[in-house]
DNA sequence: GTCTATACCACGATAGAC
DNA sequence: GTCTATCGTGGTATAGAC
């Protein structure tokens, strides 16, 4: 505790991207005022921008951040050596576990990717790609193997991820099913239609 | 041609709902101002609400036209008579040509359900759950006759939809696949992945 | 049926006091 | 670091002339 002064910015920064976060997602970037995040925070609007240069920057720093951490997180688990049908099945289970684990951040990466300036959705997109890349290559390995039987790995790669993302859409916890059994379920799905 | 005054609101009509559901599609319905709408169709603003009580009916007919459309044409092209399996493939051609061919609305009737009165919302979403259910008594009467080997109809129609419905975020016309084989390869996928 | 004009309000962003 | 106050702009929607 070296400060002792009237200074929140540490708190104040966090808070303002997990308001932000939960007002975009709930009523759409656009519909959503920074007088509306400011007060969510408890702060006056102006106050906003000495933690943020725009609105726009606001949302991009919450998308960039996810999908750094996406790309991180299924890189520290993807099991490097293994067989390409383990290595799928672990690709599924993670991209349930961990989309589920950010609904409204993962909401936003679908639906809001228009309201960033052409480079910065750009920068977005390239992320994205470089994890639908990490699942591609898994569906190609296994073509070579022959262990799947795939009639294209570009849209056979397509096809699971909106597949495996649409789960966002209706999942609600306590619900008639637990998490791990829907990714049962969706993982005996995936396996079928790669023909494993 | 009974009439011969300066009215135009045969054409004008039609012309509002076309540019606004072009500009919603592109821009987002909170981003899009209905001056904005106004300039596209050739009028000022306050004409528009010759047409419309407010902005909000302009989404909500747009939504509510494509949702009863779609069930429409799936009903009549429905192979009433043939196996699950004919059906299933009848669905999945179908789905993927309907929504290709419209996909603007389809963006819209995903992106921009928020914007809705709560009423008006709900009102789509029994169109949507209506549509889902004609997916899911096909996947039941494949799993009784044993012809399809699904661990859960009501997943597996969740599954089937959004991965049908991803096309629509990646078909570019003159890529390097056509409409018809990227059907035939969707076919592919989901008939394994039901088992059959 | 469409126009011009406007009421009224909220927006994003900045300036300057404390 | 946050506040109050404000600038300039643009929002939805309506009134009344033609």
């Amino acid at each position: 505790m070296a400060r002792k002064t009237g200074s929140h910015s540490e708190i104040t920064g966090p808070k303002i991207r997990a308001e932000a976060q939960r007002l975009f997602a709930r009523h759409g970037f656009a519909a959503v005022s920074m007088r509306q995040i400011a007060a969510a925070v408890g702060v006056q609007a102006g106050a906003l921008y000495l933690y943020t240069s725009d609105k726009e920057a606001l949302l991009f720093d919450l998308l960039k951040s996810h999908m750094d951490d996406l790309i991180a997180a299924w890189r520290a688990e993807a099991p490097e050596g293994a067989d390409a049908l383990a290595r799928l099945e672990r690709f599924v289970r993670f991209h349930i576990r961990f989309n589920l684990e950010r609904a409204e951040v993962v909401f936003l990466s679908y639906m809001e990717l228009r309201n960033l300036s052409e480079e910065n959705f750009a920068k977005i997109e390239g992320l994205r790609k470089t994890y639908e890349t990490e699942l591609e290559e898994i569906l190609k390995a296994g073509q070579a193997e022959a262990v799947f039987l795939i009639p294209d790995t570009k849209l056979a790669t397509m096809a699971i991820i909106a597949m495996l993302t649409g789960v966002n859409t209706w999942f609600r916890e306590g619900g008639r099913l637990s998490r791990a059994m829907v990714a049962d379920i969706y993982w005996d799905m995936v396996r079928k239609a790669v023909g494993a």
